[in-house]
DNA sequence: AGCCGTTGTTGGGGACTGCAACAAAACAGC
DNA sequence: GCTGTTTTGTTGCAGTCCCCAACAACGGCT
């Protein structure tokens, strides 16, 4: 991979619209500030991006300050936008994301907890992305389609190569979409830990935070890892499947074939079956357990303080193994937060190698339900960000 | 931060340098189709090379097929090297690497299992070292000193958190060595796993893997990560210890604090016990374990049973959060693979849910003792492949 | 009103890579 | 033994991109 003197212009292309993206409309003096670079030189590079649509420039405004007013340079929100579609175990949902991290509110459908076939649960994704696209104005591009997913995802063939906790087996999910809607894009699919720890890094609970770990406890335990600012992803894309460290060897039997998964003993039914709820209870039950806490319901703190141990136990492995800067919670985790945090940091401060030497916030998702959606659109902008001029930036809808 | 032209230059001679260094000799040719970098380019970039004495040129030499022959183009071994200071458990040792992999034999000190503290350790290295330092040819350029060390290693201050089995806290071990060596030079020191993943990653057993783990049992269990083709080092550097993962939280106690880690269930002190020999007799005990196998005893099968058993529980763990195409087992690890790897493919198999869908090859080390030390010496080298022509190419020895 | 400081813009220069033509060196065939 | 072919290294030229310096624009301050 030799570097030719082009490479240095798409790099400092995609630097540019990467920070405006990411961290929101600026002047060119503060481009020229955050990249280093010469002012003429940014000059170019916003012209370049100006010309294509992708930025535009607002009105010199003054700062207050000395000198000349320097006009904010933005993304063009919806000129380039994803479409989003989200599968989560209790809810589907679909939404139009824009360049910028604007989004549309998402159309969203709770869903009983059965596990259902593929047909069923792809017109009603169907369904909702034809609603997203109906958002979005006509003569708008559409960059491409992202699907996040509570499950196994091959990321090189695009496919569900398994959702324990959905009973699927390697079903190019994208691939039925854009048949169904009839559109030819892009496509990318993320499992939902990958892409909700994505999002907590770039918009949410985790800026600028280059080593996180993100749990989210829904039914399974969904997990993504950044290690130096980079997504975990490993040889095919399966990496992060922290919910099946088995820390329980006699434990419980696991969907997985092995005893013990973390999965099973920090989970959603675990909590209940504590608890003395129907396993099953889903969000209802949940919400039982946590009113009972704030009542102060013995039972109830006893079901969670045994979460929190195990919660504990996991971290402390988590942190042992990634050294990471901050722990996010989401979901299920994140409302237990406050009632499990002493037990958790209590353990990394007393029986975990790393985490006693290297302080690791435990901190509770900022994103909440939206993450994964929010991640799997950022992915999806991917290609766009590395490579302003050179990406195609799609058709028209015509929807 | 912005990227120049002359980045691109600085980006390209890396590069050729540093498949010279890893991959040996080769042709302008043979670069030229590397890189995919035009003939030119490549031809004033190996002059540029060559002209600091990084690079040489041999006599053109006949592949037997048709066309202008191709001069090898090679680095110069023992141009620029590291002196290697290398801190196991059982054994000291010392030695010169250098550009290309090329290295002098290493000096190495056996020594009792005894919690010894600083000082005589480092006097053992001292001696080690100037021995290392007389193999070097007057006139030779001395690039760094590299540290590998079995214990928790802060990447940013170079100071070894704490040694569990060996007993320092807080050591800035480089500075300490340099000093008494009256050397002054750039100094890396690294956790031994990590040292000994990178090596097999360059020049052992992971070729052209990137996505690796290594375990290797000497008395605790070492490990390194390496994720997308990079060492993976966490907030502080202290990612990778994977001998933490707590398995078992009903188990002994470790060290750390913790009950039931890894290290202690697969631990070169558990198979001996588990064997029937005493805990710390180390080496011969260990041997004596080996032979037992070999001779069809019951006892000694049936403890490597149980190791394997564990060595099981925690590969398919690893596997299941790195995702990894590779586990690189080293040290006693190594001595134990035939008799373990049946029961840990049998559990990949069956019991993890990615091992199941992602294969994943369970080998052993090829690089053995030396693995750290080597690594250790690549990410002194590091600075020198990154920027050939920029970095300080050190003194010639005067000693 | 005039000066100052900050910011955007423009033209020139330098560095680097790619391209094309030419030279060098060995093999194959006559 | 000679010529044509093939592969490789080298050289001069052109294109691209960034940096620099000078100049212009613009609002605040005195």
């Amino acid at each position: 991979m030799g570097m030719a003197t082009d490479a240095v212009r798409r790099t400092n292309l995609s630097q540019v619209l990467r920070i405006l993206h990411v961290e929101g409309p600026a002047t060119r003096a503060q481009i020229t500030a955050h990249t280093g670079l010469n002012r003429s030189t940014v000059g170019t590079l916003v012209g370049d991006l100006a010309e294509v649509g992708l930025v535009e420039e607002g009105e010199p405004r003054s700062t207050g300050g000395r000198g000349r007013p320097s006009p904010l340079v933005s993304v063009v929100p919806m000129r380039t936008a994803v479409l989003v579609i989200d599968v989560k175990v209790d809810s589907v949902a679909a939404g139009i994301v824009g360049l910028g991290g604007h989004r549309l509110p998402f159309h969203r459908l709770e869903r009983p907890r059965v596990r259902t076939g593929i047909e069923p649960t792809v017109d009603d994704l169907e369904a909702l992305a034809r609603k997203a696209l109906a958002d979005l104005p006509a003569g708008q591009h559409l960059f491409g389609i992202a699907v996040s997913i509570a499950g196994l995802v091959d990321r090189h063939t695009n496919t569900v190569s398994e959702g324990p906790n959905i009973g699927w087996t390697q079903v190019p999910l994208p691939d039925l979409l854009l048949e169904r809607l009839s559109l030819d894009l892009p496509a990318v699919m993320a499992n939902d830990g990958d892409a909700g720890v994505w999002a907590e890094h770039l918009r949410g609970a985790a800026i600028g935070v280059d080593d996180v770990v993100y749990l989210s406890g829904e039914v399974g335990l969904g997990a993504g890892v950044i290690v130096g600012g980079m997504p975990l992803g490993g040889a095919v894309g399966y990496a992060g499947e922290l919910g099946h460290m088995v820390v329980e060897p006699d434990g419980p039997r696991c969907g997985c074939g092995a005893q013990g998964c973390l999965e099973l003993m920090v989970g959603e039914q675990a909590l209940l079956r504590r608890a003395g709820q129907t396993e099953d209870g889903g969000r209802d039950a949940l919400d039982a357990v946590l009113a009972a806490i704030v009542d102060g319901d013995e039972d109830a703190l006893a079901a969670v303080a045994r979460t929190g141990h195990w919660l504990a136990i996991g971290i402390a492995n988590i942190v042992n193994v990634f050294n990471p800067r901050m722990v996010v919670l989401g979901d299920m985790h994140a409302l237990l937060h406050p009632h499990v945090i002493d037990q958790v940091e209590l353990r990394l401060a007393a029986k975990s190698l790393v985490g006693r030497r290297s302080p690791v916030r435990v901190v509770a998702s900022r994103l909440g339900d939206d993450a994964s959606a929010v991640g799997a659109a950022e992915f999806a902008l991917e290609p766009l960000l590395s490579d302003p001029l050179g990406a195609d930036l799609g058709t028209p809808a015509t929807a």
